[in-house]
DNA sequence: TGACATTCATACCGGTCGGTATGTAGACTA
DNA sequence: TAGTCTACATACCGACCGGTATGAATGTCA
């Protein structure tokens, strides 16, 4: 396979997915766990590479074993304390900070707009390149994949039933139905600008969430379009 | 890998995805094409293995090999000759038979949360699978998805400025975003569907996209909701 | 009937995979 | 100091992969 991505030789700082979370010294397995799940990313699981992720740590297959019984295991870990804990850190918890939902959706719409790189475009979400790989051949990848996608959307329709509550949004709006929704348009455009690999569908992407996003928004509020 | 799927013994008309389009006698290369396409529905092109395929037709590798020079030559055959057609069949030309656009989308949706059986669902849609993998790795690959995908999004943007010129959806809504917005709902919610496993997901996105139709509809048309 | 191309069938190859068996250096403990 | 446990390192294994070399039918046409 001519593997375009891999050859850029790239650096954790050059990905958005990939940028180190804390600037604490990674002990081995902490070194393996954030190879692996760069490898993972990058070519999916089954076919990663535990080769690919010694050569690039640096690390032997002996300290692999050690720390993981198998392949399997180090998936799991990966979705655990990787995957989860991003996805809580950059997704979840800003969400519970905004003042008005709405303004605060499109601010961070705008914000992924800005920051992705092309690189970033080309890989996609980690969460949805494992979900849409292994959700259907592996049960435990399943379930720990279902419930960090169960955590955003409650989250989602919390903040929206909040706004409703204030008369922000309106009325025959069904909030839970509404955070399926800005979910999918979310994924779904990162999906469509992987396929493309351009920044423009990205933004047109983008654009049409907000419109979404002012079309749920009650006539009192629609002051700035 | 404890592999849910394929444990099944799946036949081709439980899967919506795997309905014969005619009932013409396959010739040993559209044998192969046809199990090769079920082949990287099931495990993604990478871990798609030329042995399965040979084992489910009967046909030989011999055979496989007179046929096509190679595995990614397979792949590019079966989105050129089976998924592009396939959509073209199945989503795009139903798209020019609209009389009222909005109240046709909802009738498509309504029909997918019909026809869409659980394991149409983990399976999810054989372009998306395809394209998400095989998208940032190879060209060829590349090019042939983003064709489906632009021909797909500009006839939905087609029906939705016709609509607009007939007054039907409201001015300030950019049919060509719209369109964009549209297919990332779709995509998104069969995404989410296929990491749930669950038909409600699926029901709950299309009620969603529903809504959203409703919301771009012009005032005067909105008789039913 | 003989020459040639098409359409496969069979056997085999090198390479990579995930996984395992065994050894060993250093820290800790009695 | 001897024994024991942790944390690796090295060497090796069988299975499977995509791909190839070769040969055997079968049809086509002069």
């Amino acid at each position: 396979m001519s593997v375009n991505l891999a050859m850029q030789q790239l650096t954790d700082n050059d990905v958005y997915w990939w940028r180190p979370l804390d600037d604490t010294e990674p002990d081995t397995r902490e070194q393996i766990l954030f190879a692996a799940y760069k490898e993972f990313h990058l070519n999916g699981f089954q076919s990663a590479s535990l080769s690919h992720i010694l050569a690039r740590t640096g690390v032997t297959k002996g300290a692999l074993y050690h720390h993981f019984p198998n392949k399997t295991a180090l998936g799991y870990a990966v979705v655990d304390e990787v995957i989860a804990r991003r996805i809580q850190l950059s997704f979840i918890e800003p969400l519970e900070h905004f003042d008005d939902p709405i303004e605060g959706f499109i601010e961070l719409v705008r914000g992924a707009g800005n920051t992705f790189s092309m690189t970033d475009i080309q890989l996609g979400c980690p969460l949805s390149v494992l979900a849409q790989e292994m959700a259907p051949i592996d049960e435990g990848f399943r379930i720990r994949l279902t419930a960090i996608y169960e955590q955003w959307h409650s989250a989602i329709a919390a903040v929206l039933s909040r706004a409703q509550a204030e008369g922000r949004i309106i009325e025959s709006v069904d909030t839970e139905i509404m955070a399926a929704t800005l979910m999918s348009i979310m994924e779904g455009s990162l999906s469509a600008a992987k396929v493309t690999q351009s920044l423009d569908t990205l933004h047109a992407c983008g654009a049409g969430l907000v419109q979404v996003l002012q079309l749920i928004r009650s006539p009192a509020e629609r002051v700035n379009g």
